[in-house]
DNA sequence: TGCGCAATGTAAAACGTTTAAATAGGGTGA
DNA sequence: TCACCCTATTTAAACGTTTTACATTGCGCA
């Protein structure tokens, strides 16, 4: 059983394939009658065109290539779903590809080489399938400035920093201000940071965000009130005890990662620490996880769907030739929960 | 600035394109030293044939169509990335769509008929795209079996019931019987059961295994230990309570997903029940929050990530027409936390 | 010398569409 | 009646490959 083409429905409806063809796209005038005829003759036999052959004539592929660094990482999803929604809304498909780089045997992220030859492939091989533009999403350490080139095909990063490219991500200064300044709304004024790796952007900026707060709001400094973790479970646990064993400890911490604010309250809860009476807690990325813990952990969401939707916009204004307009990026919503309250001595 | 295509190589190389494509694919002898000539010329140029023009003529695209109900949802992204390990393995692509079931505005469950006209869709679309077969990943709760049809493309269903149709899912009645028999080994004989709902093919199966296991060891066995939650965690706090105050509660209980067991565990908290020690607790599912409660929750593992392997293989399987072997599925994996010891009297 | 055959190469059709250009068949106005 | 235009339609080229069928060459061998 032959699949059934263009040739066949215009054989059928007693028309040349052209007029199937403007009958379809609507690409030209059709004199009714005939057109009644054809689309009847496309029903009966359920016909749908061969979308390869379309892309080969009309050189448009409607398709846009995604290359995340790892699908696992929990950002991932969140922001792929809202590319799926304007692919959707705009009739693109996506072709996808996972590097999977926390996966891979042997790779690790100082190995440049490595990074760069297997990212370079999935481009390439997006390419060679007439992608129109790339969407990468990564999972941040490492920027990704001048290692891979797509060709002349326009690329988007997001959730990574690629300085001189165009890279779509939410405002971390912004947000690491913001909940200090929602600490400060609550009372506090002694409030400590448990940063990330400091050779990090984001930790960057975050420390950037809560610095300045610290001084529009005239708050007290203390350099030993600045903790550098490693972003996982146990550098939280660790410093804050080292934090609550100074000689005057903070009444609030902003932690850089949900990780390490889940440490942090392990520790606390170890040392008899009730949060949050005697600490508030903010953590940052609101992982699935830090609605479960004892307590609920108040944090920064991360406007991880619109950013999917806001470099699928910038992609395709790029792949259109328009004028690149430049947006604000998406801001973090901090997530009210049970970890914050007013300082302990403001409580009666 | 043109693209450069077969011919330009063909030119440059002063042969034929045939003679291009045949060294491209090996599909012929060529003799070295053309060869090589032709090799240089597509370096130097870095050629790379065009994808689309490639399966217009051979009629084989070498992409698979994923189509998740849900991408956000937990279980998706790591069948994804297994999907996606052998894909890359065999140099097949992902066209990828989400359904977007849960946050579809007006979308229901038990809208059948909105959810059929939606996927049909999604189905028509990959299949005039010529994907050579569809995976299909849903989040369980309905039997898909005749909503969808291919227009004879194979398709494989994975994480979701699909009676008559080809579908890969893990052992559910063999985990939960393996869970039991692991509480068993620990000491314990009155072990509860906090179910999903009882209208899922899921909470079914499970039971089936809690019940095998309670009679094959000869446990205890009282109806008032079964409980039938809702699958959210209020009903996993709600139901520890009511097992609780039963005359003689259990010493254990299997729960048949982390958010209700997270729910349980809040329960036990608040009326002071410490876990492990005096109440045993095994989750289901291995959710990422599980492993930062208190206690980190044991719970059972599913095999996603083989899942996605082992649906494609069986996908692949079918499109190339080979007889269809009989796998057996893939097996759930208890993680030992710490929310399970002896039971409390076998405690000197 | 002539023949068959292997090795190497080329020309051109084909894949299923879109679309520019050509054509047919009427009106219309002068 | 003719020149012109408009609409509806068809013809056929093109998109960038693969592949079939055929052509050429050179070699071994009777």
């Amino acid at each position: 059983m032959k699949k059934i083409g263009i040739k066949d429905i215009a054989l059928r409806a007693n028309v040349s394939t052209a007029i199937v063809s403007y009958v379809m796209n609507g690409t030209r005038n059709v004199k009714p009658e005939t057109k009644e005829r054809v689309l009847k003759v496309i029903e009966e036999f359920n016909y749908r065109p061969n979308a390869i052959a379309q892309s080969l004539k009309s050189r448009r592929t409607n398709t846009i290539g995604v290359i995340a660094e790892d699908i696992t990482v929990f950002n991932t999803p969140e922001i792929i779903d809202g590319i799926n929604d304007y692919a959707e809304q705009h009739d693109m498909h996506i072709l996808l590809t996972n590097l999977r780089l926390q996966k891979k045997v042997g790779y690790n992220y100082a190995d440049t080489a490595s990074y760069q030859k297997h990212a370079q492939n999935a481009v390439s091989d997006l390419v060679s399938n007439q992608v129109e533009g790339i969407v990468y999403i990564g999972v941040h350490p490492r920027d990704l400035t001048g290692l891979i080139h797509t060709n002349d095909k326009p690329i988007v990063y997001t959730y990574c920093y690629a300085q001189n490219e165009c890279s779509i991500q939410y405002n971390d200064e912004q947000a690491s201000y913001d909940a200090i300044q929602y600490l400060v709304s609550k009372g506090h004024s002694r409030i400590a940071v448990i940063s990330g790796l400091m050779d990090s952007i984001p930790s960057r900026l975050r420390f950037n965000g809560y610095y300045k707060a610290l001084t529009e709001f005239q708050l007290y400094f203390d350099p030993q009130f600045i903790k550098v973790g490693d972003w996982g479970g146990e550098s939280g646990y660790q410093l804050l005890g080292e934090l609550m064993e100074l000689p005057d400890p903070p009444t609030a911490i902003l932690v850089m990662n949900d990780l390490m604010a889940a440490g942090a309250l392990r520790a606390a809860a170890e040392r008899g620490i009730s949060i949050p009476r005697e600490l508030s807690v903010v953590g940052f990325d609101n992982r699935e996880f830090s609605a479960y813990l004892n307590p609920r952990i108040t944090t920064m969401d991360l406007p991880l769907h619109d950013m999917g939707i806001l470099a699928m916009k910038t992609l395709c204004n790029r792949i259109s030739g328009k004028e690149e307009t430049i947006e604000e990026p998406p801001l973090c919503k901090l997530i009210e929960r049970d970890s914050v309250a007013g300082p302990r001595t403001s409580i009666k």
